[in-house]
DNA sequence: GTGGTCTAGACCACC
DNA sequence: GTGGTCTAGACCACG
């Protein structure tokens, strides 16, 4: 699997690593028990500071997506128990009110607004 | 209008502020003409620091959304866009990819996704 | 690029720097991707306070003249508009408007008036 | 003569009145020692503070313009001496300069510029 | 009373 | 090292 990283971008970089290995568990390109490149390689592969790449390991370490074996490697962890629809469904409507808010004050109509959703929903894959 | 701030939060104070007044506007709770708290009240009103109060208010009326008139007051500014279209759906895209990302993520289905901007919008006020 | 600021002026410091950085970059002595002063730097050679530096350079980001990434410091960015014919237009006039008023009070004849424009218009880059 | 303040501007009120009172004598419809309303008076035509108007005489009379004969009222003030041909320049340089770093920002082609300005200098009195 | 500017200094996030 | 956030408190401009 490849990795980008916008150094221009405002989201820190760790994040931006980070968000993309859950993209890639979330789509199934990572699975369980693969091995990802270790912390020194894949500073090499991104041209990133070592200390970032580690940040962001650690920290999806802590959220249980990967599962660190000392000495030997940096693994995908076993898939977590998932969180309920409930608190899923909350997550979601957060990131929905603030695209609305958007929407309405940069006057944009809802129609167009589901259009584009549509058009860039085709870039994802949807497991379910 | 009522504001709630989470210190605990990681989004910065000014921006949960901004953001909700923001979001007001968006669902006609605020509307143009009406006077918000003074700097210093909605500082007394949220107990933080009138300069923080100050830094959201100031970015708000760098976007257009709030007019200050020095001495007077704060108020709702009227509603103007001077952003292209290109511009305003480069600015929407990537908060629908940022929603999408995470959907994907939370496994959540986009027919269900597509069902919860439905009944969120109707919260909102639309002009177009 | 040598900045200065005038501390008895009652342009506010931070609209004076960044009047100058903008400047800057309309004549092409500042260009895309070049790095600025640090906060810290640029408050040691004004001799202003980093706060008010940063306001400035958080106040062009917003414009769109600077992009900064935290941890490495200040550059300009690749310019951009984003606004409407008619937005910039009346952004415009309403500076042609301050200096005509100017001109008509000074008793300063239109022509010359004219040339003198023709005569600065040379230190500007014009991409269009 | 009339006057006319716009309350939604953010140049102050005072400073609104002192313009239309010079932009008045340099226009030749306002011609020395002629009187002009009460502070009074003129705060109850203009719907303004009575220490607004005040202050906005005050710096007039400073500047030259105004002269006010106590108990009797306040008359436009003899011509005084104006300035040499190269301060003129050097004001209105600054503000020309000003007008071109914001027409190079917002990519405004100097042709449409230039017409722009002689599009609104007719709606000027020149008396040169 | 209102908002705006500036300073001083602390603490955090990022690389 | 870099920039970002927040507090505390002073002083000014405006009406």
């Amino acid at each position: 699997m490849n990795f980008q990283i916008h150094l221009t971008s405002d989201v820190p970089i760790y994040q931006q690593l980070g968000q993309q290995i859950r993209a890639g568990v979330a789509r199934g390109r990572l699975s369980h028990g693969q091995q990802l490149p270790s912390v020194r390689e894949m500073s090499r592969l991104l041209v990133v500071n070592p200390n970032t790449i580690a940040k962001a390991y650690t920290e999806l370490e802590r959220e249980g997506v990967l599962h660190t074996r000392k000495g030997v490697g940096v693994f995908i962890a076993a898939p977590s128990t998932e969180l309920t629809k409930t608190a899923r469904k909350k997550r979601l409507q957060e990131k929905v009110d603030d695209l609305l808010t958007e929407a309405v004050y940069l006057n944009y109509p809802l129609g167009e607004l589901k259009d584009l959703i549509e058009t860039r929903a085709k870039e994802y894959v949807w497991n379910v």
